[in-house]
DNA sequence: TCCTACGATGGACTTTGTCTAAGTAAAGTG
DNA sequence: CACTTTACTTAGACAAAGTCCATCGTAGGA
């Protein structure tokens, strides 16, 4: 956590205590939350905090790689401090729980040359949908 | 398409004229419209075809199983008739143009039983992004 | 300590989608 | 063919998620 925040600091970030708390408030694993819910906790530990600027830190985070951003909800982005190991999601179809997961094998490798159609293929984002254990057993 | 139509009413679905044009408007194949690019094409057939109607009817179809929602975008929801073929999507991240590829292999079986965590997995999305060779040259 | 550019703020605005009450018409019935 | 039922459509209000902008504040260097 720390680290991220040297990072940032060493690619010229100025450190407000805004930024530090929406950096703090995304730590941790099997995080992913939306940016209401980053601006929810934001606000727990500094109250005048703007929805704006959480959208903006957000969005800093994600450009300089630092969080990715997931659609597996088809409302609001989510957000995955995860973002140094590669991995892709496991979704309940009824409550929306999100599982970090780790498939066998590269999906990139999966797509022939002959289906890329010329393009420069970089990126793949895979999401496993189904119902939990909790929604199964209810 | 004739044959959606048919399936459709097969269904116990009352054949309205806005029904038709939007069924109409989905024909095709890499075909990944939005609702309100939906909505627009409707309208140039049918003048007086509401916004609501268009979101009922997608939504309709979606649940029939006759189209698929996808989530390449990061804005709008994008339909997608060709939900009886599985097939998976390429993305150009600058463009934003969408072609239906179809990985080797599937991409379920990727998921081992110990990265499942009780969850019954029935579906997955896969979503690879690049630049297209348009975009590259640009 | 002071300055200044970068960052934060709140509110207006946009986009995407949902809901509702009232009107309209598809398709079955006689 | 006219009638009736009720599913469907409509316009517009509403909501959620996100962006933009003018203004103010402050982190961090001189």
């Amino acid at each position: 956590m720390s680290d991220l925040l040297e990072r940032l600091r060493g690619r010229g970030w100025r450190l407000t205590a805004q930024r530090r708390v929406v950096a703090e408030v995304l730590d941790g694993d099997h995080v992913h939350l939306t940016a209401d819910e980053v601006h929810a906790r934001a606000v727990e530990r500094l109250p005048e905090i703007s929805r704006a600027t959480v959208y903006n830190t957000l969005g800093e985070l994600v450009s300089l790689g630092e969080v990715l951003e997931v659609a597996t909800d088809r409302r609001a982005k989510r957000y995955d401090p995860n973002a140094h190991r590669p991995h892709q999601h496991l979704v309940c179809a009824r409550c929306g729980a999100i599982r970090d997961v780790h498939p066998s094998g590269n999906p990139l490798a999966d797509l022939p040359e002959t289906e890329r159609f010329g393009f420069t293929v970089s990126d793949v984002e895979v999401t496993y949908r189904g119902v939990c254990p909790r929604c199964a057993a209810a």
